[in-house]
DNA sequence: TATTTTTCTTGTCTTATGTAAACGTTACAA
DNA sequence: TTGTAACGTTTACATAAGACAAGAAAAATA
């Protein structure tokens, strides 16, 4: 197991000292410890062959972001594509000064600012670690060499192609969750569909993520669990 | 220009056998002379060469809708991905026994309940015509064998995942907004970016689309219009 | 352990929204 | 012309949500 632990204790270094001393760090890293959950996750979409993945752990690189660092900030180019190895972020947006919580990922979920990692423009979003997090990351530059590539070329199309449409169901569902749902009914599906979410992500964030306010997040536990009660 | 007012007088024959009559009109009819729009919005994303086109084109067919005909019932398996050559479409949702507007296609966009067409699982959703439509569609069938194909495999994975992506490019600006604004700010925002869609759509679904209700649609105008006049 | 920060809940007040129903207008068909 | 259906607006009323502030609880940190 990578020891987190080692990142956090450095978290009281200043931002910028701190990011050099993990990029340091990281060239000394081979990705191949933690690839087979990766390896794992991509499959369910494509089935590659040795060759082929030789070609692809060449373009991987491995990064470890301490709890509350960002993997993007907002007008920041997104320069990966992330795997989660271990950890959790969130994705956020600035409005009138206030952070709101769009999205949240976790173990072996892909992670980027889709937009501007594929057209290479400013992010309007964030993303920032909840915990110690442990990346694979595919750089633009790699994606686009794989892209190339002849041996690796049309599957990773594939890939790319399916990973998208993954995230397009999750919208579809999302979206419909917010057109016919009332927010009560909206809490009441992700406390049915992803109960380990509520109990891992701060209320604020999540009453973001519902999009209203944690004030009234807090009185809407307050009445479905007064009604369970009676 | 294709005549869509014969499609329009037979509004009056039932459901079933206005889909047959229909049917049997498309057998006779060539695409080609609806293709030029196609391409040029294809091309947008992937660049085919003639041979190319030659193996897609026999791929495609042509489908009308009269006005209020359904692309895709809720609870039907969604067949074919649709491009729009003339008229608008809208894509809606049942809750409570009542319709939820939840999307707008019009002239050169394309349209699919796409985990249904993608999964071939039945829709969630219903897809249906504010206008008589005229459709270029590619039926699932059609689309895996140009997947398979070696001449367009390639391109067409790029083609799918450039198809996605944009959907993609589209949730997160309208999940931002759900997330970040009012009702009141998402109605602005929609009037300074997309006028023309405010008056081709009846302010119902519209208000839907906003995640409101129909009457606090004409509330909100009524205090920005007021606003405006003073 | 003690202290600081973050997170969650609660109260009050104001405002916006939803529901349901009524009304006027328009487009279309009988 | 008349009738019907669809649409947009308005009203009254009840409810829920937002803003703001205070305090409790929990978690992180020293």
């Amino acid at each position: 197991m990578f020891p987190l632990n080692c990142v956090a204790n450095c978290s009281a270094l200043q931002d910028i000292d701190y990011k050099k001393t993990i990029s340091l760090m990281d060239e000394c890293r081979n990705v191949s410890p933690y690839l087979s959950a990766f390896k794992q996750q991509v499959e369910k979409m494509v089935v590659f062959d040795d060759e082929e993945w030789a070609i692809i752990t060449t373009h991987l690189s491995l990064k470890t972001l301490g709890r509350k660092e960002h993997f993007v900030q907002s007008g920041e180019i997104c320069k990966a594509l992330g795997f989660i190895v271990t950890g959790s972020m969130r994705l956020y947006h600035i409005k009138d000064g206030t952070e709101k919580t769009s999205y949240f990922c976790t173990t072996n979920d892909f992670i980027t600012s889709y937009k501007s990692f594929m057209k290479q423009e400013p992010s309007v979003s964030a993303i920032q670690a909840l915990d110690d997090v442990l990346l694979i990351t595919l750089e633009y530059n790699a994606l686009q060499e794989l892209l190339d590539n002849p041996v690796t070329a049309r599957k990773m199309e594939r890939f790319g192609r399916l990973l998208a449409e993954d995230l397009i169901f999750c919208y579809e569902d999302r979206m419909h969750g917010f057109i016919t749902q009332t927010p009560e009914e909206r809490y009441a599906t992700l406390l049915h569909d992803n109960p380990s979410m509520l109990q891992q992500v701060p209320q604020h964030y999540l009453a973001n993520y519902l999009g209203i306010t944690a004030t009234s997040l807090s009185r809407i536990r307050k009445r479905i669990f007064d009604t369970i009660k009676r």
